[in-house]
DNA sequence: CATGAATGAGACTTCATTCAT
DNA sequence: AATGAATGAAGTCTCATTCAT
């Protein structure tokens, strides 16, 4: 029975094309730029047009809204640092290695460009209300699972202590990170070296998470390596 | 837009009585609920003027504008939070229960109450735009100088391990107990056991922090230079 | 527990003040011009603001949104309309006289003023979505409730008939008195004589809906009073 | 806004042949479907695109706005029902029973498939304001041709009470009828009779403008004459 | 022909802020 | 000292309509 009912706006998105797939492109590239910079409420949606030379219409175009398009920025971040970070994960290596791999990876993979989008996801992850909340809980917890995994493996082999929960293992490793890439954010300008940043935090972060025993054997047994490493060298 | 002119139209700021001051502080009290709940731009002068039952106007009699209410707020709670911090710490006790004090407190501080106003001045503490912006480096500073003290004088004795600035101290020790302070602000409701994960955290950063015996430290230094030359090797 | 809750956003209505509410039957008023001339949808709080002189959001500190607006317009409407109908209503007198009473009332209430609410109300008081929708019903309700009862009344006391429901009478008595205002709207300026077609319609509608011997019997009473009538005039 | 220019940049109108004739008949159809169910406002042009599985921009290609096409959509809607109406009409048979068959078949007509274009007919037909203006008024006189026929050849042939002009007559037709179609379509799904409906709509309506009899038509005048003559004395 | 794509114009709404009283 | 009242400025979003391909 046709009555006049009250129909969410149709959706009007174009059908998949190079050209709109372009577009989408663009205004994501520029969205993430700005909600980067300015956070979800501070970013306009006039911002993002301008920037990219469009009329604001055209973004509505392309995405249902303000939200649904950071989301689909934030989402896409995600996507990327959690490739980079699957695809090198050295799971074969032990897992001290896969540690420090993940840290230095964490480190380079957010200063590059992320520290504004990590800001954000922290900032607007929270709000219950219905701003973006909820929407990246997936996503993060696709995104540490490497991290949980190789812990969880490094208990079970004896390299991490297992008197500790993940529950507390997981803050110790990504906490510090945080504080550190908030504090480059904070002060920008004053660049920071991460490579050995992140070298000096795999080290004591290692020496709280790893089994006493185990570190002191493997310190042992790295000697034993590097020794024979030399003098493998030296006979060339 | 209205730019920000030199002399600001300076709201006539009523004469300090003990009326006016009450006014106030109720006003900062409010605002610090309501700034903590919302966040900075979805907080509004309008709910915090209700919640008192006083007018929207009375707000801007005795605050230039949201602004500088916010950031007088953030100040006062830092205010709060450091003297809390100064007054309790046990400067006379070894420096691993000093740690202790220091991080039971900042746990404890930060769950009560704090954690809507921690969230803001992350998430407000940077924002390039223009809103808040660095006001609270020289607050989060002072906040931090007890830490640090106490860090510089147990490597100062040889309880805290000396080969590793404060620069990366701090954030070992501020990192993990943020990253934890978000996960129960996010999934509010869940209480955690403050007193409990305080502990086992202290534990475990004082395996990383504290300094090392004779044979850990040679192998330590060996790891780590190893690992610097292999960095350096990798980036030729 | 503090979180930030997506709160709707809060009201900020003045208080009840001599000003104010002269301020709120302006917006009334004009609302009521505005939405009667242009219906629901091309009314817009521009075109009511500028007829005030006052600011877009001077409207939205009396109302909370264009709907709210409306339908307090259509409510105060029905208001006026059914108190001046339930004060007049003639009820010691025969149902007959009544039902004209009501007629003629409701052709000169709806001709004065109300013919553009009265098409507002028809035609958005469909829409079950969100507009406006199902608001009216008790309003409606409440209106056609005096004729209901005398209909109910006459087929009680055997004026009228009562072999057709009520459900039947009611469009029977409405219908045709809608359909002239209509007319009347869309060759708006050709006036009709008001009390004439009410008094036609009346007597029509009164042979369709009176009981057949009631009728005559009423009307015979009617020639004799009227001759007694006459009679008595005569002696003076 | 575009004011409307003298030669308005009239769309390329495809000429007629069978495949394009198909697609303006497709968009008629669609059209017809979405104004009646939304009205002329919330209905858009996307919607009825999106239903046919065609671009927008065809919409326009065939004709020349939103509001073209919803005249053309009513006007072959009138065409339609005056046709049907003309076609069965019994003009051999009393004018009794031609006003049945007249009930029943806009009764018919209008809850299958027309409620939702009566309504628009009805809320769109006025708006002084510009969209759809007075275009159907030659339509509607049309469609009431045939009754204003037979009401008039009833008077002639004394079927139908000759006191009464058509002006009156016809409300007391059509009016009921609208009345109890707008109920139907507010109460959706509450299915009602139609025939019994008509039945006893056309019984009544017969009481009320059938030819009187000689005491009755006496009767009934000298009532309208003493009522009269009240009402002007009241006026005094 | 048909359409993908873009957009101008405008709608409603929110909120910090001012000022006369 | 307090506030009732008003508002400028801005923001998000919708939609009919155009035009190059």
């Amino acid at each position: 029975m046709p009555t006049r009912t009250a129909t969410p706006p149709l959706a009007r998105r174009p059908a998949a094309s190079a050209k709109s797939e372009q577009r989408i492109r663009d205004i994501l590239r520029v969205g993430r730029e700005v909600f980067a910079e300015k956070g979800f409420e501070r970013a306009t949606t006039t911002e993002i047009a301008q920037r990219l030379g469009i009329s604001e219409a055209t973004v509505f175009t392309y995405f249902r809204g303000k939200r649904e398009l950071c989301v689909r920025v934030i989402g896409d971040w995600y996507d990327e640092i959690i490739a980079t970070m699957e695809a090198g994960l050295p799971r074969e290596q032990p897992v001290r290695a896969q540690l420090d791999f993940f840290i230095h990876t964490h480190m380079r993979l957010f200063l590059i460009q992320g520290t504004g989008l990590c800001a954000l996801v922290l900032s607007e992850g929270r709000s219950k209300g219905q701003a973006l909340g909820e929407s990246f809980l997936p996503f993060q917890r696709r995104y540490t699972a490497p991290l949980m995994d190789l812990l969880a493996r490094g208990q079970a082999n004896g390299e991490v202590r297992a008197d500790m929960p993940l529950r507390v293992l997981r803050p110790m490793v990504l906490g510090p990170m945080e504080h550190i890439l908030w504090e480059a954010v904070a002060q920008a300008g004053k660049a920071i070296d991460i490579g050995a940043t992140a070298t000096a935090l795999s080290a004591m972060l290692w020496s709280a998470i790893a089994a006493p025993d185990a570190e002191l054997a493997v310190l042992r047994q790295l000697r034993a390596d590097v020794s024979q490493a030399l003098a493998q060298a030296g006979k060339r």
